[in-house]
DNA sequence: CACCAGGCAAGTA
DNA sequence: TACTTGCATGGT
């Protein structure tokens, strides 16, 4: 399994060269970036993000200062916008009470318990919470995503009903313990999902990637 | 027009 | 535990 891992892994890189992830400035930016992007095409957090740093939204203080219907507003390309008006203040309010506004200290604090503290303000599960741990605060934890789980079915690997933290214990059992190993794998499966063939099914032919995933991703979710 | 995008939580049986 | 549903924009 761990040759298998790195063989994929090699391949993708080989294709799609480096990802250069998380396209954030700040660890903030991708605090933010990380809670936006749920169930949204980048390009539409994208235009968010724009919108906060234009009105002064790219800080805590911004945040929290924002009221509820203008900070919605400037989200509203992301879809959900109320929900995540809400996750963004939950989150910059806790950066507030442990860390006094100060984001690299909230960040800096240990893993696991900062893991824990996210995983404690509702709108934060497990894929955003890690995406915070691995692109924001650096820490070596692979992400799991829908599109890891339904990559690693098409291969052979998963049968579907596995766990979040099965999958991520699949990865980091098998790999080196390495942010830039992990940071660069998880972005490169997410291009996967976005680049394998999405018209014929299962297999496609026409599939650049044959070699890599062997089938196409679209016939299940 | 249909379909989908880097989830999450709350509700139901 | 496992399956549903609400949330609710913009690109192709």
């Amino acid at each position: 399994m761990r040759e298998f891992l790195l063989g994929v892994y090699t391949r993708l890189h080989h294709h799609f060269g480096p990802m250069h992830w998380w396209p954030g400035e700040t660890p903030f930016e991708v605090m933010v970036g990380a809670v936006l992007t749920q169930q949204v095409s980048w390009s539409n957090v994208e235009k968010a993000i724009e919108n906060l740093s234009r009105h002064g939204g790219l800080s805590v203080a911004g945040i929290l200062s924002l009221p509820h219907e203008e900070l919605g507003l400037l989200i509203r390309p992301t879809r959900y916008y109320n929900q995540k008006a809400r996750r963004l203040k939950d989150v910059c309010g806790a950066v507030r009470e442990d860390a006094a506004d100060d984001v690299e200290l909230f960040l800096g604090q240990d893993p696991a318990a900062l893991r824990r503290r996210l995983l404690g303000i509702r709108g934060i599960g497990e894929e955003t919470a890690d995406s915070i741990l691995l692109y924001a605060a650096g820490r070596p934890v692979f992400v799991i995503d829908n599109y890891t789980h339904r990559i690693l079915q098409r291969l052979g690997k998963a049968r579907g009903h596995e766990s979040y933290d099965d999958l991520q214990a699949l990865f980091e059992f098998n790999l080196p313990r390495e942010v830039l190993l992990y940071n660069e794998y998880h972005a490169l499966l997410v291009a996967l999902g976005h680049h394998v063939c999405l018209k014929s099914r299962p297999r496609c032919p026409h599939c650049p990637l044959a070699a890599v995933c062997g089938y196409c991703l679209q016939s299940d979710r």
